[in-house]
DNA sequence: CTTTTACTTTAGACGCATCTAATCCGTGGT
DNA sequence: ACCACGGATTAGATGCGTCTAAAGTAAAAG
């Protein structure tokens, strides 16, 4: 059995190999998880010694196939939570982070089945973010862009945005900048000032770099046309 | 802030005072929780020292106002989430006990507004116990007998089951014993075996003591009419 | 009134997850 | 090559929740 705590530490790992690349660097999971480097490591050496994760000391670590699975078995009950808050309960976008990451830990196989279920088994969460299927093979992502990197006439489609933090989420449902939405680049500023033409003839909207750095996007679905509309 | 553990000890004291009527003995708490009594009296001391029961030595415990607040809020989302599994996700009764235990620490205040909400704010849950309030008044519960206290020719309404064992739930439901059902009993054997007249005309079914032991009745609706209950 | 018995509490230990303080690599700068 | 510095690890302590074994208490039985 695993706790919850480690069930946490794997997720971390797994969100940082995918922002990173392996191998994570112990003070890049402390950070993650608001914990000390001296914890990690030794949280890290449990993580070990039960084959979830390889480590080569004062170098890194990176997930075995075991521990990616289990990082996959609770990212999709975080996100098919997700899903659920929004379309059963009436949560915002920027609510239900924190919820789901209170009961990824909690529910049961059946709760998952059921929830997908009554979902239509989805495969993006309301952030965009893919739903590990329940096979728990990895969800691929290749394809995708950081809005950060992107260049003035780009036009795009929003793929994902991070839901790590309310008020950015706030901000940007404000803002119409969420996933499925076109947008073109239309200015980037010093500092990496995003500024983007929301929606077909929508509104413009300049983004600071902290918040595009955390926009995934994707090409337009007909790279032949002018402008097209989102999946 | 309180830990789940605790959570889980004070909720074990308020049913087997509701139960019992205090005090509660260390013992019977560490059965009921599956803990020793060493364990009991340790966590009962902190309990105490945090002003959540009050204590004899070798006497008992008996839970303070602070203490039942605590536990009816536990209660309530216990109950809250039973019926929404039943009721939005297709659990049957003798599924949603370890699921609603597994969950109920773990749900936000917000969680448990929007889910009393999509249920219409319900007052009881699908094992007929009454739901605390949002305001965490006590439920009144008086009015109802236990079933293995009643006598031959008492016709009554079931009121409550126990939602503790599912093989019991899953025999009663097979029984047709629910809440809300009419039922006469018509013999009582030795060593407590209760057998009732199930609906209005329909079958008959034997329960043993240890059952009938954890159901709750009361009088039918229209007090005037063939035989009334006892206290 | 004494003894037995059942139950409760104390004593002492353990594993987990965490911290602070101290020590230990490894690498980039000189 | 050397050394300094940033990041990683070890050392050691703490609080929680749990256990087993030993000691204590209260109430029933004689």
């Amino acid at each position: 059995m695993l706790s919850d705590v480690m069930e946490d530490y794997l997720k971390a790992i797994y969100t940082l190999q995918m922002e990173q690349g392996p191998p994570v660097s112990t003070s890049d999971i402390a950070e993650y998880l608001g914990k000390t480097p001296p914890t990690v490591t030794s949280m890290v050496g449990k993580l070990e010694d039960r084959g979830l994760v390889d480590r080569e000391k004062y170098k890194g670590v990176e997930l075995t196939t075991e521990g990616e699975t289990v990082a996959l078995e609770v990212l999709r009950h975080h996100r098919l939570l997700e899903a659920y808050l929004t379309e059963h309960l009436d949560y915002s976008w920027s609510e239900v982070h924190d919820e789901a990451d209170a009961l990824e830990h909690h529910i049961s196989e059946e709760f998952e089945k059921r929830v997908a279920a009554a979902l239509g088994e989805p495969e993006v969460d309301p952030h965009g973010d893919p739903i590990p299927s329940a096979d728990l093979t990895p969800p691929d992502s290749s394809g995708l862009s950081v809005l950060s990197d992107c260049e003035v006439g780009d036009h795009l489609v929003v793929a994902r945005v991070s839901d790590r933090d309310p008020a950015e989420l706030e901000y940007l449902s404000e803002a119409g900048v969420t996933p499925g939405t076109t947008i073109e680049v239309t200015d980037i500023a010093p500092f990496g000032m995003v500024t983007v033409r929301v929606g077909d003839g929508g509104r413009e909207q300049s983004l600071p770099e902290s918040v595009a750095r955390t926009i995934r996007v994707r090409p337009p679905d007909e790279p032949d046309s002018e402008e097209v509309s989102p999946a």
